[in-house]
DNA sequence: AGTGAGAATTAGAATAATTCTAATATATAA
DNA sequence: TTATATATTAGAATTATTCTAATTCTCACT
């Protein structure tokens, strides 16, 4: 059901074909993030990180998570003055943050949509990524 | 050239049609925003504010652009973790943040490419804003 | 014009996410 | 195996922002 259960192997070579060490901190991290489809902040990722690996430093996820968010393993996502959140979803896709609750969803970004999103732009300007955040409240219909 | 020079009383009138008690904090820190459309932090807008109100604290610039944010004359701009920036400019627009210079500018947004991009948001969720966001690099072709 | 009640301002302390520091441990190439 | 660069660690430091509690102001009502 949920996405596959990333394994010691697997995730090693996703991190060496990102040219980074493949330490057990760094795995832990990847893991935890990939195996849940929400977007923990840094905390959330240490406390889980910590019930496997008890000895790591919260420093160190901050050290894996920028590492991680360097090479592009996982997303970072910063909504208003919270802590910032990360995310496993690698497709493009805009966030909708519901004031209600507090809670994050992926949205998806059909590919001409984004196209046409950078096409607003003025000539000269060349942008490397977009981040699209919605705000407002989900109803909850059919979830 | 810049935008027209806001006066007292116009300053006031703006106040007081949000409900808003027109003190001469409030007034003074309205200003400096709208007489210069850049992005400014809190502690930038506090030093232009001082110099015009020596006695002003820096907990009454934050007072005041929260309840300028909440009235909707100005807006509030988040990006990555730095300090949240502040803009006058409350036409719909999106941002672009140059990684070489830091520099923000604002980007005009088509209505109908607003539309769209409320279209993409599954039944049942209903965005009151959109944020976005560009990151890259903005050549200095003729600016 | 004077007064009272609620609202705003103030200085400084408190908070909280994140980054830094410097010492120790680890991974990998030679 | 060993050297070197890289990663981890605990805790201190930083920094934007919020909170606190005392003072001052604004404005509606006399």
């Amino acid at each position: 059901m949920a996405s596959p259960i990333e394994n010691h192997a697997a995730l090693c070579e996703r991190l060496k074909s990102c040219d980074v060490r493949p330490t057990p901190q760094r795995e832990i991290v990847l893991k935890v993030i990939l195996e849940k489809r929400d977007h923990p902040t840094a905390d959330e990722i240490f406390a889980r990180v910590k019930s496997q690996l008890p000895t790591i430093s919260l420093a160190t996820v901050y050290n894996c998570l920028e590492t991680l968010v360097q090479c592009g393993l996982i997303r970072q996502v910063n909504l208003e003055r919270a802590p910032t959140r990360y995310c496993p979803n690698l497709h493009e896709h805009a966030h909708f943050h519901d004031e209600q609750t507090g809670r994050i969803h992926d949205v998806d970004l059909p590919p001409e949509l984004l196209a046409r999103l950078h096409e607003v732009l003025p000539s000269g300007f060349r942008a490397s990524s977009v981040e699209l955040t919605f705000r407002g409240s989900a109803q909850p219909s059919a979830n």
